[in-house]
DNA sequence: TTGTCAATTGACAACGTTGTCATCATGGCG
DNA sequence: CGCCATGATGACAACGTTGTCAATTGACAA
């Protein structure tokens, strides 16, 4: 590695003044600039991070701690939403994963403190609230995703209330009334909020909300759900008044319900919309016809998350601002106006 | 932050003697031991890596570099994979995602020089060649799902050959004999590759091969390339001739088959055996049935690109090992022997 | 000419840790 | 009793960088 001092030698000056230079210090003579900045080229030097780091006090590091990523790959975007903020800023990402193993966190945690990190990210992989107690953490924490079950914090959470008013608005005004859903496990909080934005959205538009057509798509455990959504729907669209469109928990679900649609021998859209959620677009847009649903923004979150970070390293700790990211409606093929 | 001087002085003895306890060294007196470690515990000392590391030389980080992770999401079980792998040597990841610009490439390999990183890992997002110079990073790189166009380098890739083998191998197991191909993009290096399997599979079954059932899914240039699956599947399900199975390019090819299938009046599995490629399980265990698919071993390459970190920063520049790893016949419900 | 000021540069300490070497007590051995 | 080996501990320097403050220079006003 290269040194200041070996520059320094070499280009004759002390090694302040390389230091200078390096820094933009304005405060150098410009021949002087120009000759080490040569040399700083040639000797291809790169600053030590750690002896800075040692006297500063505070790294371009940004910890990233997540539960796990297993069942939605594309909470992934939040990694990048995180990263091109991040760029700008000068700033890297740390990232860690706990496979939910409070002991590993605890560890993670700990390897924050050591590497200065000069704030945290705490994504988990479905919206959800967190028990945990106050981490060993002395920087700014924002949460994604997941916000704490008591008191206050920063979080960034998707819009899951909205999320399915629009789910429901669409469709309504597209002229369907008897529209189905196939909704996610009823343990997640998301399922509740999007069921509240559904009622709202039926009540804005003046018509009957019936309870009797929500059926949930996952059974069983969160660790170890199954998906039923292909039987659901089924079931549903041989029922004696079947719906004209369906609602779906998730792009996975839709793509079960295209495939009880087959089964039963119908069309999408010409006999049955369907809409849904998430916009997983490995599923979305490689559908027949392409799946109109509702976006998650996890990338925005990533970036606003990464702003989030700034606000809180400078506000405080009394600061608790709640994030809400809207979900878009993606509009794509699977859903028509009804006849 | 609670330094080693802080802990001694409290403690009445030397920085050095609660160096040595932190470090586990055992030339230390039972007594002061035990009374210093309480004494850690309770001031929350944490070791200041950037202070290690200044007088060290190597830190404990990784680093990871991307190009784009926007097509297939599964690629983050890399990251997955590396890190379960780093977790045990208690390491951690410094992820850079370069999207692919090779000024932000640069700057990210000078960054992993400044965070001394002890070695670092190239991922791309699909198998391919890569003509890169030799980045401006002293440490141990590894490359994963690519290769360098000349010259050798430790990298980890799958083993496409195998696994375009193992697709037909299995149909021709099942007494497939009009097998249809729907491919990748002809551009991709995977795609001649398990071209060739295939055709090592029907020699091997005494089988003639018949070029003119292979088609490409995809069109158009790699950066906006569109999927024709279901136009290819439904061309070949309405041909004289129609193949009883269809080996797919990747899931989303399959999920496309099974659209084409349906629109065609065809069952699967019953009058139709689809075969994936990418076991992204988001797709393969929703489809009803569910897709019997090979598996392509992210986690288990992230995983290995890690040992492989080791190995080449042990056996220094000259070592180039290419490693392959095995794409599994993940069998689900989608073929089913030939009548 | 002299004092003042700004521009430029450098000497030095400090950040927190660990390697090197020195110190000091203890006990066994000749 | 003196000597040496061993165990336990500490003083000090060094790692590479930057903040502080002082030194040096030349220009310009008094």
């Amino acid at each position: 590695m290269v040194t200041l001092r070996e520059v320094a030698e070499r280009a004759g000056v002390s090694v302040k003044t390389v230091s200078r230079i390096v820094n933009d210090d304005p405060l150098v003579r410009h021949e002087t600039r120009a000759a080490v900045q040569a040399l700083l080229r040639d000797m291809k030097y790169v600053p030590d991070e750690a002896a800075r780091l040692m006297r500063g006090g505070i790294s371009n590091i940004i910890g990233l701690m997540t539960d796990v990523v297993a069942t939605t790959p594309y909470s992934g975007d939040i990694v990048r939403g995180l990263q091109s903020r991040l760029k700008a800023a000068g700033k890297t990402l740390l990232i860690a994963n706990t496979e939910g193993d409070p002991q590993l966190e605890q560890e993670y945690w700990r390897m924050f403190r050591a590497h200065k990190v000069a704030g945290a990210v705490y994504a988990t992989m479905f919206h959800r609230a967190l028990d945990a107690g106050r981490p060993d953490f002395n920087r700014a924490i924002v949460l994604v995703n997941c916000f704490p079950a008591q008191g206050v914090h920063p979080c960034v959470l998707p819009d899951d209330e909205g999320g399915g008013y629009t789910q429901a608005a669409h469709l309504l005004r597209l002229g369907h009334r008897r529209i189905g859903i196939i909704s996610l496990n009823p343990i997640i909080a998301a399922t509740n909020l999007r069921a509240a934005g559904m009622r709202r959205a039926f009540a804005d538009a003046g018509v009957m909300f019936d309870a009797l057509r929500e059926v949930p798509g996952f059974a069983g455990p969160l660790d170890a759900e199954q998906l039923v959504g292909f039987e659901a729907a089924v079931k549903m669209l041989r029922a004696r008044s079947r719906p004209t469109a369906i609602i779906c928990g998730n792009d996975k679900v839709a793509l079960q319900v295209f495939a009880a649609a087959a089964h039963c021998g119908l069309q999408v859209p010409e006999d049955l919309s369907v809409m849904g959620f998430d916009d997983m677009t490995i599923i979305a847009e490689t559908l027949r016809p392409k799946l109109t649903t509702v976006g998650l923004p996890y990338f925005e979150m990533g970036r606003l998350s990464a702003d989030m970070i700034d606000e809180a390293t400078q506000k405080g700790e009394q600061w608790g601002a709640r994030v809400l990211v809207p979900c878009p409606l993606i509009e794509r093929d699977s859903c028509r106006p009804i006849a």
